[in-house]
DNA sequence: CTAGATTTTGGCCGTGCGGTCAGAAATTGA
DNA sequence: TCAATTTCTGACCGCACGGCCAAAATCTAG
């Protein structure tokens, strides 16, 4: 499966053949047809260990914290962090989260997967504006912006290289704030 | 052409074979070859059609503003309507913008694709700073965080089409503002 | 009206896709 | 040691892809 990602991040999901990720691990394209029900089920594995991984990491680190300002802030630099070790699995996840359809032509992920995402992220929002922390605003229009600025800090940091993923994390967490602030 | 957009925007990028845009449009895939040099070209064409469309409407609109604020706002607001407008369009665009890849299999256009949007943005943004009416900050960051912002409200209002895009502008606008001011 | 130019048709091509499966190789447990 | 089981190989399959091109159809200018 590593290489599925592997292969996945380097090429791009439309290019990541079942015998290119055979070729980059080194095995027969029979051995992933006997191991998954398709191509499919292999990128859902890829798309559920991957995610898992950073759910996993961001709720560690949002353990035990009361401020929503707090809450909002880790959570971006905390994916940032998680971001700095992963970024072939991240650059994988993406792809097929992009891409990645059923059989019948539909988008398996797409935005529509964000929804629970969105949902934790309107949590925090909600929980800043009940106690005083935030002003008044749409938590959902909140929530899907910091969303998919954080998703794109991570695209540009993937296509500049140079650039300071930790300081976009914090400029961001500080504009994230700073828009929501009384 | 149109039927080209229309198919890109229907079924995604990767499903969009000529065969299938020139069923759409009731001709031969040999038409196709015949007035463009390849499938890359005929994509190129589409996106530079759609997206001199949606520079002209928002340069219009933005003509004659000085504030840095209301330039911010216009841009969200005008995008916004623009979408409205021409949603099949802007679909197959963003397809085409994430997934186009030339001959050697390196991507068209992704994110250092949108370097002309960011160093625009971020002008508006230096103006603001330079005027006083923004504090601080990095302009890269914010014109990344606005442009992918920007980006995901169309997406959103195209995978939820009772969401209100003109009331999501605005507030993306308000954050916008309430990000930067002093 | 017609020759020449332009446009269109649709079958064909080589390539690559995901998936299958008979048989080989490796592993396991008694 | 060996039968049974599991895992792997790699050739093969039908399908779809982008592109090509000879021939047909349509258009244009004189």
């Amino acid at each position: 499966m590593a290489s599925a990602i592997e292969v996945i991040a380097e090429v791009g999901f439309a290019q990541a053949s079942l015998a290119r990720i055979a070729a980059h691990a080194d095995i027969s394209k029979g051995v992933i047809s006997y191991h998954f029900a398709g191509k499919e089920e292999l990128m859902v594995e890829v798309v559920e260990r991957t995610y898992g991984a950073i759910a996993e990491h961001v709720l560690t680190k949002m353990q035990g914290l009361q401020s929503a300002t707090e809450l909002l802030r880790t959570h971006v630099l905390s994916v940032a962090e998680h971001m700095r070790g992963h970024r072939t699995q991240l650059k994988a996840l993406g792809e097929i989260f992009t891409n990645l359809r059923t059989a019948d032509g539909k988008l398996r992920y797409g935005i529509k997967a964000s929804e629970p995402t969105y949902l934790a992220l309107e949590g925090i929002y909600r929980l800043g504006q009940e106690s005083g922390e935030f002003r008044d605003f749409d938590v959902r229009v909140m929530a899907v912006t910091h969303s998919s600025a954080v998703d794109t800090m991570f695209a540009y940091w993937m296509a500049h290289p140079g650039h300071d993923l930790d300081a976009h994390a914090r400029e961001l967490a500080d504009l994230l704030e700073r828009a929501c602030v009384t």
